[in-house]
DNA sequence: CATGAATGAGCCTTCATTCAT
DNA sequence: TATGAATGAAGGCTCATTCAT
């Protein structure tokens, strides 16, 4: 892939990402985005076989690096309490970071009629394996309930930060995220405490 | 409103809601919603100003009974922790017999270019007003924390029962909805535990 | 299929006929059609399915009366040669009154990625078995050669009729039509004698 | 013209030519030309001046040896009967053995938006010419009706062994060829014959 | 109250061609 | 001599909406 390449996909990228957390999916054009990115038409069925192509590659392309922090979040850490903190605060940091993306994923993730579902799928396998990791080793340790199912419970933590930080951010976005965060990890440190 | 006119709406609703519910509300057209429903095009557009409008009818008539539903089961206690539980407990029941429609509601909460958005949210702030109400409740009677934030909360347990609900509704259907709704409520349980 | 668009189908129709008889398939757009038509460009998309079925629909209502023209001409009369006769100058005829149809026939009907090629091929087969019923007869009466294979005379001389039309017509419009019927004529009644 | 430059339009040659006997020529691509030929796009435009061009050339190439084998079977004899045979013969083995090719030229002979078409005129001129010589002799010698058009005589044979074999290859391609060759032969040689 | 033919703006995509390297 | 990224005009098609009946 040559420098020129690199720079246009990096061009479509962000004109797309921008758009696409504004308007939804169905309500980007192929137009607005290269108008955006300053391409030609196309220049977009040059690289990607088409529009949902280029959100697929582009999605895959924002979720890998989000994938790998959460690994390194979790593992840098042994107490399970610890971790799991850890994971909260880096997927609320990452959501206030990042909320119209954060927007995108959460709406696109149960619509089973979309190409790029297979990526958002696996990358969520991957990052609640983290999370259901550690609380396995809680679990085994009897820092955390014997009865909890890690599965279910990362599933839980990860849904339940997710939604109430695009809560707020949408429908209160005055308040500090202090209070946000401080709010959910107590939610969360109770939720899997014995 | 004659019986014809509310015999022809009940069609249509009933057509709308499953086409969406199976497809989106982009993948649902006017005329696939005709079709199902068995009657001409222009009946749309005599009895709804065009195809938004008509889904905002269809959602004001689905989730006015669930709002009330929701009031009904919150009032019959007065205990907090029962109060939350059996919000939590309905909420899940909705959702495992509303799957399709769940969906819809999730994935639409957040779009910002919805007609229909400002049913969504006044419901959504209706439903939230009596789960906060009950933590209130029980953060000023002791039994939940004292630095609890009632609305903060009541939004994170809708959430977390949402999307976890959804999560293995979807991801993994053969799971038993009994150990859905026991992981859920125990998680709930210990959340707002002092 | 009301008054409106029964005339709304003609009138799409005869604007295929003209503008692919002079540009082919290819180089005939929808857009070209619906203007030259006066109607607009979804009006193509209400009544058929594409540009195909469109130009399904015209080859159709166009070859519908041309085979039973053929028909009635070689049912007219029980001499073998005369018949035979007869049905060369009607083919003759007909591809001189509709010499721009013809030549679309002629280059689409060994197109195998034609949506109405079927449509062709069968018309073709109604056509020939008039004939070649004519050749056989004629064999069996000793009119015609023993060994003449009847299925394959009648495609011989359909063929060669139809391109022998329409080389003289393209490449030498000025001849007389009478002297290419009398040469056709009299090497088709040749190649059949004894 | 050097040797890279050769080879570099042989590969060009094979794959369009083989492409467009699939596909047709609108349905071959230059995309689609240059992968199967292994070169860069831009090398088309380098060597020709567009797609139309590549085409031309690479009919030209073909037909060129196809009219000299025509001149040469035809110029082998002294008899009209066996020149004309000769030639029948000849047409009809290339037909079966570039069936393809066969069709594209069938198809685009009398489409007159084509730039190569002056090159199939042109090549169609000196393969009748050849026949049409035979024939004259054929009249003049007595072996041939006296009041047969040489020209167009030879315009109905070539045409009817044309679409005939073209007729039997692909309606009929379980036929033995020999069959064939005999009928057209036969149909052929009585339809000269005084 | 209902119909259904007609509309047309807007969409995604294709593809021959250009051009800087 | 060759490359391949970029171009943009043009095409077929969708679909919410209108309107005469």
């Amino acid at each position: 892939m040559s420098d020129r390449t690199d720079k246009t996909k990096t061009q479509l990228f962000q004109a797309a990402l921008q758009l696409i957390s504004e308007q939804g999916f169905a309500g980007t054009t192929v137009d607005k985005i290269v108008e955006h990115a300053g391409v030609s038409k196309g220049t977009v069925y040059y690289h990607f076989k088409g529009k949902a192509e280029l959100v697929e590659a582009l999605i895959d392309s924002e979720l890998e690096p989000l994938a790998e922090r959460f690994a390194a979040v979790v593992l840098a850490s042994t107490d399970p309490l610890d971790r799991v903190m850890a994971f909260v605060r880096t997927e609320l940091e990452w959501i206030r970071d990042n909320r119209e993306f954060a927007k995108i994923l959460v709406t696109e993730l149960w619509r089973e009629d979309r190409v790029w579902r297979e990526s958002l799928v696996m990358l969520r396998g991957r990052i609640l394996a983290h999370i259901a990791d550690a609380i396995l080793d809680g679990r085994e340790s009897g820092a955390f309930p014997a009865d909890i199912d890690p599965d279910f419970a990362a599933s839980a933590l990860f849904g339940m930060t997710a939604t109430t930080a695009l809560d707020w951010l949408v429908f209160y976005p005055e308040q500090p995220v202090e209070h946000i965060a401080g709010q959910i990890a107590a939610l969360a440190a109770r939720a899997v405490r014995v």
